[in-house]
DNA sequence: TGTACTCGATACGTTCCTGTATCGAGAGGA
DNA sequence: TCCTCTCGATACAGGAACGTATCGAGTACA
């Protein structure tokens, strides 16, 4: 076993190398949001990183495992974005909790288009489906300690963590969805919000110690 | 008004171009499925039909117009099998009415992949984006009112339609992609179900002359 | 049955993209 | 500073798909 280097396989990779392949996943994400995946090409992704193709053929061997390198590496960020935000921000009940997980997340166009055809790829191979589920279980484990802990703070136990974690998900997906499809309607943004409170109040009970019941909906906007 | 021809500018469609667009309609929606719908090509979906590429491009002007046809001609169809699904059957309370529902729309593979396509594309496209704000419109129109007639039937008053229609179809569209990539998972199904009880709940009040609450979910099984 | 016209088949030229083989600049180590 | 070898640029050949122009079978209608 060799000793500094941390994986088995990993070759050596120069700065330099490193710095190309930076680039050309950036500008991937670019082309893939603008074209679509399907539609995009490698001399499309060069050009946008100021390379031609005798780059990426040194850094990669076909366009899918691009693809596949440029969503974990985003995806990964987004999750250390996540968590970052969601360890610094103490808040100080679900409704300030759901806010600043929001504002971490937030819906993004671009991203959602490739995400959207990333899971649609996934779906036809069962390499990528266990890659994308494996992320998935990596997004419950991150955002749950912290709704658990933030709704203990506001008097109540979750029931079932793994069924929140998946309606919370669940819920931020079908909802994205529709903000994007009618990016001007603010009742759709405030239905989103509602929904996720609603779901957040259907997965806790109030803590015995609790002296009465605390909804987490307070008031109900409209 | 025309006394026959419903649409005005509908051109006297033949017998034979009607069975053509259908067989190349049915064609696309398997070769999209299975390739997705960028990496398509005109050939292959030809090939599939049994016609040639003229054939093709005497019935459509591009892969993009056949893609919003095919999308159209299904979902409408989904839409028509949902609706008098909702229609015949008289469920006895929310719980037979969200089985039948489910069953009638269906967690199928091969459909989301072309409708997360579809969806990515459509928000590169205005004016598709449009054509599917209102299909989700026709989608809500057509649940509602079997929805809150099942709850009231269930003792249950919907307090705010558009909020839980829109609620639902967050819920369908999130849930199917956690059904679709765990197919053997059989908690994720559970969860699915749970949670769409549990906003059905949330979203309805007891009626004023029921004797007593009555919530939407019993028990919970697990 | 005869005739006109629709509509799918065939053929063509063009454009775009792919993947590889080779070369040379320059980064990195001694 | 010199030397080595990595890595991106360049050039090449092949192939795939596109869109159009034209033709002829067979359909529809009188």
């Amino acid at each position: 076993m060799p000793p500094p280097e941390a994986r088995p396989n990993a070759r050596p990779v120069s700065a330099r190398r490193a710095r190309t392949r930076q680039r050309l996943l950036d500008a991937a994400l670019e082309v893939f949001a603008e074209e679509g995946f399907g539609r995009s090409t490698v001399e499309q992704v060069c050009e946008r990183a100021g390379f031609t193709r005798g780059a990426f053929y040194s850094n990669f061997t076909s366009l899918d495992e691009l693809f596949l390198a440029m969503w974990e590496r985003r995806s990964a960020h987004m999750l250390d974005d996540l968590r970052a935000v969601l360890a610094d921000v103490a808040p100080d009940g679900p409704r300030a909790a759901l806010h600043a997980a929001l504002a971490a997340v937030p819906v993004d166009d671009a991203w959602y288009r490739v995400t959207a055809e990333f899971t649609a790829h996934a779906l036809r191979h069962p390499a990528l489906r266990r890659v994308m589920a494996a992320r998935e279980q990596a997004i419950l484990e991150t955002i749950m300690p912290v709704v658990v802990a933030a709704l203990s703070r506001a008097g109540r136990r979750v029931t079932d963590e793994e069924a929140l974690g998946r309606a919370l998900v669940a819920v931020h997906d079908g909802t994205s969805v529709q903000v994007l499809m009618e990016p001007d309607s603010a009742s759709v943004r405030n239905q989103r919000e509602q929904l996720f409170l609603h779901v957040l109040d259907a997965y806790s009970a109030p803590s015995e110690h609790a002296a009465s019941p605390v909804p987490v909906t307070p008031e109900e906007p409209q």
